[in-house]
RNA sequence: GGCGCUAUCGUCUAGGGGUUAGGACGGGUGGUUCUCAGCCAUCAAACCGGGGUUCGAAUCCCCGUAGCGCUACCA
């Protein structure tokens, strides 16, 4: 039997992180069984669906890789069909007509409420003699269609929490069908799931008391359950359910803040599945061929934003330099820092600052952050590069000293520059730190840079020389120091 | 309130009757060095509590406790 499961998300707002996990177990197992991913947009909510919702979640998915196979369908096409099974359920005597007014049962429901007691529907309708509610329904009279909640338990076997079991008794009859006649999600949902031929729900853990209710549906249908998988949610660092007011969740946002979606992914499963052996960097090959409801814990797992970058610096380093020049243009471009000679001419030279900014980069923001310093013409001198290396008033001339002998050096390298810089601090009589600190502030502006010969080279001489000379320019223009 | 789920280092987790309770992130310390990062070495850090069962319980059972989720004519 084929194996086909589902994403459901409700296009209510982004794709957040808890979505985008749950789309990827479905993925991973649908590909792992070598089954079918479908996508099923349940828009069915007119109050909070935004049409422009989807497409952002769809954009998400696409980021992260989650190919569906089918879809997306919307639940609002289907309508028909939900109300079909509806009626199914009615005219097999598993749903019955309920004339009792909504405002009515929220009051006493609100009530029970108040009191801290439990209340379910009374079933007040359920009693009504046959006649009457034919000659209610006949005269127009406003119902909803009420599912008849069985006697007994209903069980099922969890791929993650293993024998789970509700007694009925503390299930409502719920609605099928409002007044208005439109679908409730539980109907659609199994209508649906029954209709697409879902054969394993994968779901978070807030629809694990949901499930009896379902699985009531498609016994009262004849139809076969598929089998569950409720996934533990993504906490906060509170230990609450992961939202909005923990920062960012949406995984677009991850995207704009620099990591890529291959960390995000081999992340995200991570949280709440464990292969096993220790290993943590597991490329998504990997982990389709490892994935197992095994692996999948029960516990809500917190949203580590220090490992994920942790991560995705494993995933830069891993990276070609040359896709790494294609994975931060866009934000060069926005920083007006990109030049098509990048990837022409000057390519060559680009990949070797790609290479020495990407062991200390954890995002790729940091790396494009840091490009700037070899793509900008200009640069600023940070105020506490300033106050840890530019203090000492003898510096104006080792700086003059020291453009004199990087003007000729011979050939323009690391292991050269090094050493005239050495022989410069020899002569001075000083410790090389003393031109090499400056040196950076005059490169880089910064007090932190990768080795500064290598930044040295990669700027190049001509301009090196021509930092030199503003950072003199800036020290001589400076009032004199307090000592 | 009712129902349900869950409980191993700060975090993600491995282990499932006898282990020095393992790994990873993060943190500390030392080394490399021109700074930072990286890298290498190294350290600290956990079985929620109480009862059973057993020669022996972190592991099995029960009871607490705590956290979370659900409790609509929302999805």
């Amino acid at each position: 039997m084929s194996v086909r499961v589902r994403f459901a998300p409700s296009p209510t707002g982004y794709l957040h992180v808890g979505g985008a996990r749950t789309a990827l177990f479905n993925w991973l197992f649908a590909r792992r069984q070598e089954g079918t991913f479908i996508l099923r947009i349940e828009d069915t909510d007119v109050e909070r669906s935004r049409e422009e919702m989807t497409e952002a979640i769809l954009e998400g998915m696409r980021w992260l890789g989650l190919s569906w196979d089918e879809g997306p369908f919307y639940q609002s096409q289907r309508r028909d069909r939900h109300k079909e099974t509806g009626r199914k359920l009615a005219a097999s005597g598993h749903a019955y007509a309920c004339f009792c007014p909504p405002a009515e049962l929220k009051e006493r429901r609100e009530e029970a409420e108040r009191k801290g007691v439990a209340w379910k529907y009374e079933r007040v309708c359920l009693a009504l003699p046959a006649e009457e509610v034919e000659r209610r329904i006949a005269s127009g009279a406003p119902h909803a269609l009420r599912f008849r909640v069985p006697e007994g338990t209903t069980t099922w076997e969890d791929r993650v929490h293993g024998s789970t079991a509700f007694a009925n008794e503390t299930l409502e009859d719920f609605v099928l069908l409002r007044s208005d006649g439109t679908p409730t999600y539980h109907l659609s949902v199994v209508s649906d799931d029954v209709g697409m031929r879902i054969s394993d729900v994968i779901r978070g853990d807030d629809h694990l008391s949901n499930t009896p209710k379902q699985i009531l549906l498609y016994q009262a249908l004849g139809m076969p359950t598929p089998t569950f998988a409720h996934l533990p949610l993504i906490l906060g660092p509170d230990k609450k359910r992961l939202s909005k007011r923990h920062g960012a969740v949406a995984v677009t946002e991850y995207r704009e803040a620099g990591y890529l979606p291959e960390a995000l992914f081999n992340f995200l499963a991570l949280l709440g599945w464990s292969p096993g052996d220790g290993r943590e960097f597991l490329p998504r090959e990997e982990l389709v061929r490892l994935f197992s409801f095994d692996g999948v814990g029960k516990k809500g797992a917190v949203f580590d934003e220090q490992k994920l970058q942790w991560l995705n610096s494993q995933y830069i380093q891993a990276m070609p330099v040359a896709v790494i020049r294609e994975s931060i243009r866009s934000e060069l471009q926005a920083k007006g820092l990109w030049d098509p000679s990048l990837e022409g001419d000057r390519g060559a030279w680009f990949e070797q600052v790609v290479e020495i900014l990407k062991a200390r980069s954890r995002k790729l923001s940091d790396l494009a952050r840091d490009c700037a310093i070899f793509l900008g013409e200009r640069i600023e001198f940070s105020s506490e590069a300033v106050a840890k290396h530019l203090q000492d008033s003898a510096t104006i001339q080792r700086m003059k000293e020291l453009r004199t002998a990087l003007a000729e050096v011979e050939p323009f390298d690391e292991a050269s520059t090094e050493q005239s810089l050495r022989k410069v601090a020899e002569r001075l009589g000083i410790a090389a730190a003393k031109l090499i600190h400056p040196l950076r502030v005059a490169l880089t502006g910064q007090a932190i840079s990768p080795g500064v010969f290598a930044v040295l080279v990669l700027v190049g001489r001509e301009r090196a020389l021509q930092r030199i000379d503003r950072l003199v320019q800036y020290l001589e223009a400076r009032p004199p120091q307090p000592s």
